[in-house]
DNA sequence: CAGGTAAGTAACAGAAACGGTTACAAATGT
DNA sequence: ACATTTGTAACCGTTTCTGTTACTTACCTG
């Protein structure tokens, strides 16, 4: 699930700098360095979670379906999950059930893991795709002759 | 990697408050509702790490090789890594190279992410293996008859 | 209306990771 | 000696992910 946050985050921040224009699944697929479709399957995803929007045909492509600046990390996170639960998965080990020491091992661990887990939202709330896409604006006029 | 981390805390978990007896993987792996290999898998991670110390033979097991007190959830997480660079790993995709856009998105995203990163290792280093034993102590007190 | 363009999606292949399991060697205490 | 227990290697089945092909659906333009 890894690579998945980075090219969703990667396609969000290039619609953020495209700023309306719809982009395609080539170009898209192109600037992250993977396939049309591995970027129409996240893109799926993201119009699911609302965050973006498409059109077929010719002329056709993505765009953000609201401003960059109320789509935040923890959004692009959440929509990829699959990860999230998983991150510190307790309940897939089957320990003694009833009341014994796996069970309580289980709401413990659950319990001791979940600051670590509201930390590292809170810190992905922080940043918006639109910090990103400016960031990005930033370190690109840093260096000469950039196509995509 | 998600269970392997969970069932490496029930270990060190088990293993305080064993208090320095030696305990088998055979009754390790029991408490944690896996398969004894499984648990020595693990355990050969946590002694390379310096967590944990084995005996061989009759009588052996694993025991806690420094204090509770000093091992820290963190420790474990990255023991137990091969997940903690993936986490958010940026680096395979394989953008345009050179100067791109892709290229200057893998630097910028990994600046983003690393303040989430560091934020849920903070809310890791924070927790101690001590910790975790004696919440499970106060929980299993409310419960009768356990036993492993 | 015809044709080109591009999304949407199903389906499949190959790779990688993981958990469980078996098997066996090495070490250690009784 | 012998039983016990760790330490590993090896293998299997499952899952997950990425890449890819192929095909359908929708939309714009001439």
């Amino acid at each position: 699930m890894n690579t998945r946050f980075a090219v969703a985050t990667h396609i969000l921040a290039y619609l953020a700098h495209a700023q309306g224009q719809p982009v395609s699944s080539d170009v898209l697929a192109s600037s992250a360095g993977t396939h049309p479709v591995v970027v129409r399957r996240l893109v799926s995803m993201l119009r699911e979670a609302g965050l973006v929007q498409s059109q077929r045909g010719a002329g056709g492509g993505t765009l953000l379906a609201r401003p960059a600046t109320d789509i935040s990390l923890l959004d692009v996170f959440r929509t990829m999950q699959d990860a999230e639960p998983d991150l510190f998965q307790v309940g897939s080990t089957n320990p003694n059930a009833h009341c014994q020491l796996g069970r309580v091992m289980q709401e413990t661990l659950e319990g001791l893991f979940g600051p670590a887990l509201d930390a590292m939202r809170a810190a992905l709330a922080a940043v918006s795709v639109a910090q990103v896409a400016q960031e990005l604006r930033q370190r690109l006029a840093d260096c000469p002759g950039n196509s995509g």
